[in-house]
DNA sequence: CTATAGGGGTAGGGTTAT
DNA sequence: TATAACCCTACCCCTATA
């Protein structure tokens, strides 16, 4: 499903635990967003530390390890012995990325594309359909106010490589029914890409999926009284 | 802590329903002090009613437990109809997608997934910040109103299968740079996706866009005054 | 002062995934 | 299976608004 489980690396426990020594059990947010912990802790919410602590609290496992190491009472200081294997896996891997996309979210928020961006997209829409890339259909609805969608024209040619002569047919059908199967849950778009991806190569599907998440994000950004419907 | 945590019987929220259905949303008090109901309801308070309301039209419900019940309509059919939405458009076979497409907007209209899509999707948009993918900003402006804008942490970890032993390094990077030169340009997303796509195999970029394109999203799903930025 | 909307936070039950 | 990581629900708090 969701993220491959993100493992808690020793650094971001020790950070958990002296945030706590420091703030208090319970101050999860606080701790969060300390400074002193903040970047050792981004990837975890408040909840996820609330989680890690009541996990390691329960497993205590026999005597040998407690997960305390937090004040007072109790105190076994030792530091849970899993951890360091996992941080090992972590550090090794992780490391390149994190750096690169770091930059990344920084450029990203110094540029801060503003209010008329909307109007951009909605003219790149236009061309879109103008290529014929793009189907427009308009429908009235609520108070007489326009409502367009936009849906992608599959015979367009698209991107790149194309015509994969792999197997179409049954990623999409199965598809169609996690989808269907999804319907009571938040994020069909979601689970929809994440099925297309790992039926398939996703080299075929991308291009599909690059076009409907824009529709998508179209649709959305057509603005007020639009409606979601997956 | 203190409370242990009263969960919701059927009948109390059936009390809710019903409450709803007579005065409207909003009429907690009404709602929770009619004597109709005030048996049912005496161990909640107005704004337990009010949060009861917000979780239940926040989770969609399995089946079963549509927060509906209320009123008309809405009743979904039973198999949904963007199942057909989103197959014709992953669909290759092009022949027939007119048609499709065409109920699709239909049925995407009497859909509705109603207001609370909105809600919903508001949820997890908070979810996803407290998860730490998304940052969010609050910013005063006109006449004292907040706005929100979340922005994309492009550090949080996303996606799938991640660990691409592919490369990684490389595609990322370019994007970043795509995205930065961008700047001026109109569309970001479009020309950084394009550009992720020919330079690769875009099998690693497509968890990055899949990311990419459902936060803007619900970016866009943020409506009313809603700051873009990139 | 009363009530609502809604963002935000925590505890704890429950579910997934390994 | 056990359990680490994650999700969901109930409750609470707060502020802005009417």
């Amino acid at each position: 499903m969701g993220a491959p489980k993100q493992k808690w690396t020793a650094e971001e426990v020790e950070a958990l635990i002296a945030g706590i020594n420091k703030h208090g059990t319970g101050k999860w947010k606080n701790i969060q967003k300390d400074p002193e912990y903040a970047h050792i802790l981004a990837a975890r919410s408040n909840i996820d530390l609330k989680d890690k602590w009541r996990n390691m609290s329960v497993s205590t496992t026999g005597e040998g390890s407690r997960p305390k190491g937090v004040k007072s009472s109790t105190t076994t200081p030792k530091t849970p012995n899993y951890m360091y294997a996992i941080s090992a896996i972590f550090e090794n891997t992780a490391s390149d990325t994190y750096t690169v996309s770091s930059e990344i979210s920084h450029n990203l928020q110094r540029h801060e594309v503003p209010s008329n961006f909307r109007r951009l997209l909605s003219s790149k829409l236009r061309r879109l359909v103008v290529q014929d890339k793009l189907e427009k259909v308009k429908l009235l609805s609520h108070e007489t106010k326009v409502q367009a969608y936009h849906k992608i024209k599959k015979d367009a040619t698209f991107g790149t490589k194309t015509q994969t002569p792999k197997p179409p047919q049954e990623a999409t059908l199965l598809m169609a029914q996690n989808i269907a199967e999804a319907e009571n849950k938040s994020f069909l778009v979601n689970e929809a890409v994440k099925e297309a991806e790992r039926v398939e190569g996703m080299a075929e599907q991308s291009a599909c999926m690059k076009q409907f998440f824009e529709d998508v994000w179209e649709l959305c950004e057509r603005g007020e009284p639009m409606i979601m419907a997956f």
